[in-house]
DNA sequence: CTCTGGATTGAC
DNA sequence: TCAATCCAGAGG
């Protein structure tokens, strides 16, 4: 079942907890990918390591529109990084989604990522193994070709400080759960 | 227009 | 530890 509009109509850490054990689907051309969703990092409007905390911007503007629909943006001049948009529209924040256990269309996924293992351990890697680019931004992840599904409630989540931000670093609004797919060591 | 740095990755 | 690679955002 494909999570609705009210699943991202709340609040955006606790959504990031509910996120982890849903599965991320991409029906592309070539193929259908899917990965079951194993870290996250929660982003609010109020916190200078979110790209909203300065107002809206061309690129930023997806993370103030409607709940649950795809936030997509380029960085480091070579790698995307996706993000579902929570709370009511006009407010800017959003969930990362930074890792997934593949589960569909590995096969594809080792097209793209040009390697067999590590394909979705990582924000970057997780968009270049499922095909995810800017053309994905602000499209509504409630219906379509880019979606959610609900999935099964992990037996238990850990948390700790978001990777690779320098303000609010200490803030523990990184989730993960126990897999061999999270991006970092600590599980 | 110019300049700076980034929610990363993989090689060294 | 660091280069790759380029664009968003800020400032002139």
């Amino acid at each position: 079942m494909i999570l609705k509009r009210d699943f991202y109509n709340r609040g955006t850490i606790e959504i990031a907890r509910d996120l982890l054990g849903k599965i991320l689907v991409h029906k592309t051309p070539e193929g259908v990918i899917s990965g079951r969703i194993v870290e996250t990092e929660a982003y609010l409007q109020d916190d200078l390591a979110c790209h909203a905390s300065r107002g809206m911007t061309p690129r930023n503007r997806a993370m103030f529109g409607l709940p649950g629909q795809a936030y997509v943006y380029f960085i480091y001049g070579m790698y995307h990084c996706v993000n579902v948009v929570t709370q009511p529209e006009g407010i800017g924040e959003a969930v990362l989604i930074r890792a997934v256990e593949p589960v569909e269309g590995v096969e594809l996924m080792q097209k793209k990522r040009g390697r067999e293992d590590h394909l979705a351990d990582g924000p970057g890697k997780l968009c270049q193994a499922f095909g995810i680019d800017k053309r994905l931004n602000a499209v509504d992840m409630t219906r379509g070709k880019f979606v959610i599904l609900d999935g099964e409630k992990p037996e238990k989540i850990y948390s700790s400080g978001r990777i690779g931000i320098k303000n609010n670093a200490e803030k523990p609004w990184r989730f993960f759960v126990d897999s061999e797919h999270v991006s970092r060591k600590p599980r």
